[in-house]
This record gives C-alpha cells, sequence and structure tokens, in this order.
DNA sequence: CAATTATTTTTTGTATACAAAAATATTGAT
DNA sequence: ATCAATATTTTTGTATACAAAAAATAATTG
C-alpha cells in the first residue's frame, strides 16, 4: 500500500510513540533509527517531517526532533474542537442527509449494539468509528469531513481508554440512537446538542482521560 | 528566521503558486527548480512535503508533485468550516472573554473603521485580521485557535477578492461591531450566527468567488 | 579549583551518487 | 502506417559524502 519507504516509517515511529517506547520530550536519533529500520536517514528524516506535521513530533532546526505528547490541557482542547466539528456535521447531516445513508447509520447502530451484546470490544470500535465517520459523510461537505477524520486519528488512541467503563458503553449507545432520531427529524440542533456532549469530555469521562495521561508514576 | 534552506523555498512555491506562476495540475520538477534555486534536490523535496501536508500540492508516488489549487466546490466546502469554526471561537469566547479583549475589540474595530474612511485597504486587511485573530484567541482554547488560523491562512489569497466589493466593507464593518455587542451580551448563540453569515459565502459573495477563480479564460 | 576558552566529537542540513521505476523513443512485424 | 515489444532516457526514491553548526570534552588561566 505505502509506496514510499518513509511512509511506512512514518506508521511505525507512529505505533511507538503511542506504544509509549518513546515517551514526551525524548529525543529521536536519526542515525540510531535507520540502522533500527536499516535504511538510511534520508527516509527517516522524510518520516520525521510527516510526524511534525502531524503535531506528534516537533522539529527544532538545527537540534532535532523531540517527542511531543499532548499535555492534559491541549488534549481536552483537541477533545472540545472534535466535539464542536461533529456538531457541526451533525447540524449539517440533519438537512442534508440521504434516506439511503440513514438507513445505514441504523444498521451500523444495530451490528454496534450487537457488539456490545457479545462483548466484541474491536468489533465495537469499528462500528462506532463506522457511525462517526457516516456522520462526518453525511455532513455533505468533504472538506470538513476529512478534517474531522485527521482529528479523530490523531485522539484515537485517547479515545480508547475513555469507554473502558462501567456503563459507559450503552449510554453511549443511546446517545447514538438519539442523533439518529433527531436526524431523522430534520432537527439538526438537537443532534448537534446530543453529539456534542456525547463527544466532550465531562463527568467522569474527565477522571478517565486524566488516569489514562499518567504513565506508571507514583 | 527560517533556519532551514528548505523552509524559505517552502514559503516561495507557495508564493509562485498564489501568483500564478505554477497553475492547477502543473507538475513541479525537482531539479528544475533546484537549479532554479540554486540548491540540491534535497530541500526541494523536503519544502514539497510541507506544501503537501497543507494540501497545496499533490505528491503522487513515483510520479511527481503536481499543483492542486482548490476548485469551486472545495473553495466552498473550506469557507463553509471557516465559517463554522469561527460560529463556535464566538459562542465559546461569548462565555470566556476577559473586559480587556472586548476592551480590545472595540480599538481593533476603531482602526478598521479608520482605515475604511481612509481607504487605507492595507490598513484594512490588516486590522481585519487581528478582529478575527483575537477571536480566535478569546475561545480559550489555544489548538481551535491553531486550527482556525490554520484555516485563514490557506483561505487568505481567496479572501482578498471578496472584499472588492461596493458597499461590503461597510456591510462588514456593522457586523463586527455586531458582535462585539452580542459578546458583550454574553450572547453567543447571537454571535455565533452574526460571524456565521459573516464568513460564509452567500448571496453577490459568491459570485465574486466564482470570478475570481477564473484565470483570464475567455 | 572554578570558570572560560579551545578543541574534539556529534549531529544536523545539504550535496552528490546510485538504483529502480516510469516515461519516452526506437525498432520490428504485420 | 500501426501497433507491440524492447531499448533508452528521465525521474523519483534512497544511500552516501561532506560541510557547518551544536554539544561535549579537554585545556588553560585566574
Amino acid at each position: 500500500m505505502d509506496k514510499r519507504r518513509a511512509d511506512s516509517i512514518a506508521v511505525a515511529l507512529e505505533q511507538l510513540i503511542f506504544d509509549g517506547t518513546y515517551t514526551d520530550g525524548m529525543r529521536l536519533d536519526e542515525v540510531q533509527l535507520a540502522e533500527q529500520f536499516n535504511v538510511s536517514r534520508t527516509p527517516i528524516r522524510e518520516a520525521f517531517q510527516r510526524l511534525a506535521q502531524s503535531g506528534m513530533v516537533e522539529a527544532i532546526p538545527r537540534r532535532g526532533v523531540f517527542v511531543r505528547q499532548p499535555g492534559p490541557v491541549e488534549l481536552l482542547e483537541m477533545f472540545e474542537v472534535m466535539a464542536e466539528l461533529e456538531a457541526v456535521c451533525a447540524r449539517l447531516a440533519a438537512s442534508r442527509i440521504t434516506e439511503t445513508a440513514l438507513q445505514a447509520l441504523h444498521e451500523t447502530n444495530a451490528r454496534c449494539n450487537a457488539a456490545v451484546a457479545t462483548k466484541d470490544s474491536d468489533g465495537y470500535y469499528r462500528e462506532n468509528e463506522q457511525f462517526h465517520a457516516a456522520l462526518y459523510r453525511q455532513s455533505g461537505n468533504a472538506f470538513l469531513e476529512q478534517e474531522c477524520l485527521r482529528l479523530q486519528r490523531r485522539l484515537q488512541p485517547f479515545r480508547r481508554m475513555q469507554l473502558r467503563f462501567r456503563g459507559r458503553l450503552s449510554q453511549s449507545m443511546s446517545e447514538h440512537e438519539a442523533i439518529v432520531t433527531a436526524l431523522e427529524a430534520g432537527d439538526g440542533d438537537t443532534a448537534a446538542a446530543v453529539i456534542r456532549g456525547h463527544v466532550a469530555v465531562q463527568g467522569e469521562k474527565f477522571h478517565m482521560l486524566m488516569a489514562s495521561l499518567k504513565p506508571a508514576a507514583e
């Protein structure tokens, strides 16, 4: 799939940062990574640029590149923007969504519910993402869709934590239902409000998120 | 300011694309640009990556990089997202803005008005940007602020066209005033609605934008 | 012995070299 | 002449080489 060597290195490095192999503030050594991946410095440097653009890493001229994990404040800010972007999608979708797309959302929710019932967490995450992706698409704005996918991707590692939480899954599902209902009624404001609350970090979700940030300290 | 050679090349290329020197679909030749800038291919390729990330250029593996100017549809989509993002800023700012920031917005508007009176278009553009940047800042969300600035920057060349239009300037100014008034009243919904209409492409603005897209054809 | 300067070593940024893939030109057959 | 197959040239992607800047270490002086 990836034609360039640098691309696969970029996703590999991304994973290593998410895994915690490279922690915040750590410098990424070009030559070390080059021999680790059995390539020259060139593709490593290209991968660095990609990571820098996505914000996972900061490149300081003539100094090197350093891992930059979002802190609590930045993370809350990112989730707030995600919630607002999805709210915009919902409001636009309410007047633009097609009948077939509504049907597809219902089916996705059914599959999501089934995954919850069988405790298939992988299936749940997949269908959940499908639901949100469909919403982005139904905003009728391809640019907005791309921006949402970009931010969602960036928040993904922090999102998984949030749902490991008693009762949260069923609540999440009923929120999905409420969104579809609002969309069917063409009620954009309600759909926006529900999904804003669905995505926003608030209440116990806040504590879960904060807890997931602490590595293994204390 | 720019420590790396590649950075200054990136902004130079950006300018050349905005200028219309390199038009949509045109392939950017590495070796040609390298000798044109008196550097090797390496910094050119780094510059390409930056432009690709900002969406001005598309890099097709093993093929080359091609200029990708947004078409009418994508441009309208981008303006819609900009309008919604600014609406979010306004709504959040309504409850988060400080007294001193409100004062600053008033002063910016005064300077903007003065620029309109003296037909100082450069001054107008500067103060106008200042106004919007202040709004992003007062959302109280640094991440949102950055995202807004990023999109604003990308739309800048298309934005200038829009205001060259009889009566548009004074209307724009009264919209600014209405936004500040709503913020002072803490009325986020009104502030959001006003700025959404302020930024959105609608009515005559649509025709202006479409006209600005046609190069010199016909 | 501390602090500052000189020197060495690393490391980044850029240039050049080379290999593989794609585009283009050439040849040959019908 | 047209089309297919092959050879040639371009062009991209990667490796290596080199120069300059930064960091680390050693040396010198007060």
